[in-house]
DNA sequence: TGCCAGGCCGGGT
DNA sequence: ACCCGGCATGGC
């Protein structure tokens, strides 16, 4: 089997077991990017709290995040860590989203997907997994999110190796199949499944796992043969 | 209890 | 071009 092949079998068998992962778990394009920075090596459930924070001080738009003191959106996001750094993050965006766009995501939706990510990469505090984020899951534009799980699950299946960089792995999943939004959306959602549910850093192999049909021996062994 | 979670930046070699 | 320390909370 080609890895072009083995990339696509890995995600019907991780829809099959999982099913549809309705991502991204946010109500509006804007909660969207909020959730993308807040949960920057953070669990999905500390930024859960954070953004429920946001909400119930009625924080959760632009103009009011935009206008609110540093020490008080500071104090808000604190479940979700990092939270003086996250705070000057979510403040560069919205000086940016203000300024390049006067806060529209239409207007933002319009541009073209190339010269969009480089200009959120130029925003100080939005790195590549969470322009990706950003464009894909709040824009509707068909990029590959990578992340730690996506990087780890195809470690274990072989299909890159260690010093695979983010856009190596990124170019090897956008290359090996039909570049949709929808299917770029799922993928990503059920790479983080099977990251979180079976291809664990503490378990790196279990015989429930839905992909192991993948690779029919473990890693230990690939290495001793 | 220690390890881990949907990274990114800045400074040092 | 890499490598590394710093940033921080909450759950298991």
């Amino acid at each position: 089997m080609t890895s072009r092949d083995r990339i696509h079998r890995m995600f019907d068998l991780a829809l099959r077991h999982f099913g549809p992962q309705h991502w991204w778990p946010g109500e509006t394009p804007f909660e969207v990017i909020v959730g993308a920075i807040l949960t920057q090596n953070t669990a999905w459930t500390n930024v859960e709290k954070a953004i429920r924070n946001l909400k119930q001080a009625g924080m959760l738009d632009a103009a009011s995040l935009r206008k609110a003191p540093l020490p008080v959106l500071a104090a808000a996001i604190r479940p979700a860590g990092y939270f003086n750094v996250k705070a000057r993050r979510l403040k560069s965006f919205l000086e940016w989203f203000h300024e390049t766009c006067g806060s529209s995501i239409a207007r933002l939706k319009a541009r073209p997907i190339e010269s969009l990510r480089e200009d959120l990469l130029s925003v100080s505090g939005i790195g590549r997994e969470t322009a990706d984020s950003i464009l894909l899951y709040a824009l509707d534009k068909p990029t590959f999110v990578v992340d730690a799980y996506t990087a780890r699950v195809l470690r274990r299946h072989a299909l890159i190796d260690e010093s695979a960089d983010y856009d190596e792995i990124k170019a090897l999943l956008e290359d090996s199949q039909p570049r949709d939004l929808a299917r770029f959306n799922e993928f990503h959602a059920l790479f983080v499944a099977v990251g979180k549910y079976c291809c664990t850093k503490r378990i790196p192999r279990c015989d429930a796992c839905p992909l192991r049909s993948l690779t029919p021996i473990t890693l230990e062994e690939a290495a001793e043969a």
